[in-house]
DNA sequence: GTCTATACCAGGATAGAC
DNA sequence: GTCTATCCTGGTATAGAC
């Protein structure tokens, strides 16, 4: 029993579109590796876009929800704690971390595209409820660091003794640190 | 008396693909602002990817030397504070900024090009110099983090109130902080 | 040395046949 | 649900005008 073509078509563009780039990955290529012609694609995406979207989907739902979260709650520390902690725990299920990973690389192949826009928007309007408007610019910019933090891993040289797991815990550890004084 | 043509290709060039993305630039647009055909533009470069090349040359050097120095100095705490002053001093020179902010947006599309390359890997080389392999997880991935932290200053929520200038002084602190266990 | 005209090929998109 | 044919745009290459 095979997945259905739409979302092998998902799975394929993903993967290129993080390994070689949006712009870079044709759909003639897509549709090599899935056995039929660039104008098949066609009937299950509208556009090239329409893959992103399907894919930007997931994402736009949590972060969105995040966000809501954190507004019906005070500006605390308990608070902002607990934000760090709920974006490292979605980044932790399956296919997220693949999708952030996808976005972070395609910025501004993807700047104009509506889910991106709004991920991109609901993230800022997070890392505006980390920080009040007085507080010290050097506190208000580690703050906003401390969800990207969670990304870190990238930057870390590759180790087979290290897994991701590991990584992403280290990384929450600094996280939270960058929300305090 | 204007500048030549060269430097105002790099110019409107470094703009574009800021602003628009690298592949979503074409050579017609930067031609046009200029007032010549593209194919003017293959008298002053080769290809499109030999004006990423000629933007990228100042930030090469200047990533390289710092990696050279760096090398040549014993693993210490000042060490560290010294290599990421250096780095916000270079940040502060003219276009430096603006070829990292360049980079950074369009990594996929420019993943291959040989000057990226050397770039990305001088830098992974000098997160490598900032810690032992047996420093705790938590304190490598800081360290990792707070050359990154000096370009932080993009995920601010952009208020007229504050200048560029403070912004990066403000992270360098942030970015001071994250050697420290 | 600086540019225009023109042509080529690849990639995204669409219409219509099967 | 998939294919063929076709169109448009973009990067590249070259010949030649000034």
């Amino acid at each position: 029993m095979r997945e259905d073509t739409r979302t092998r078509i998902q799975e394929i563009a993903l993967r290129l579109f993080t390994e070689q780039g949006y712009e870079a990955t044709s759909l003639r290529e897509i549709a090599e590796e899935l056995g039929v012609t660039k104008a098949a694609l066609y009937y299950h995406f509208k556009t090239k876009d329409d893959i992103v979207a399907s894919l930007a989907d997931l994402r736009v739902a949590e972060v969105e929800e995040l966000l809501e979260w954190a507004r019906t709650q005070p500006r605390s520390p308990e608070t902002r704690r607990e934000v760090v902690q709920r974006y490292a725990e979605a980044l932790r299920r399956p296919r997220y971390m693949e999708v952030a990973r996808f976005m972070e690389r395609n910025q501004t192949a993807l700047r104009d595209h509506p889910k991106i826009v709004r991920i991109r928007e609901a993230m800022l309007e997070l890392v505006n409820e980390m920080s009040d408007p007085d507080d010290p610019l050097p506190l208000r910019i580690g703050r906003s660091l401390s969800l990207f933090a969670l990304h870190a891993g990238k930057w870390m040289p590759h180790e087979e003794s290290v897994s991701e797991d590991e990584v992403l815990e280290a990384s929450l550890e600094v996280a939270l640190r960058l929300l305090e004084p």
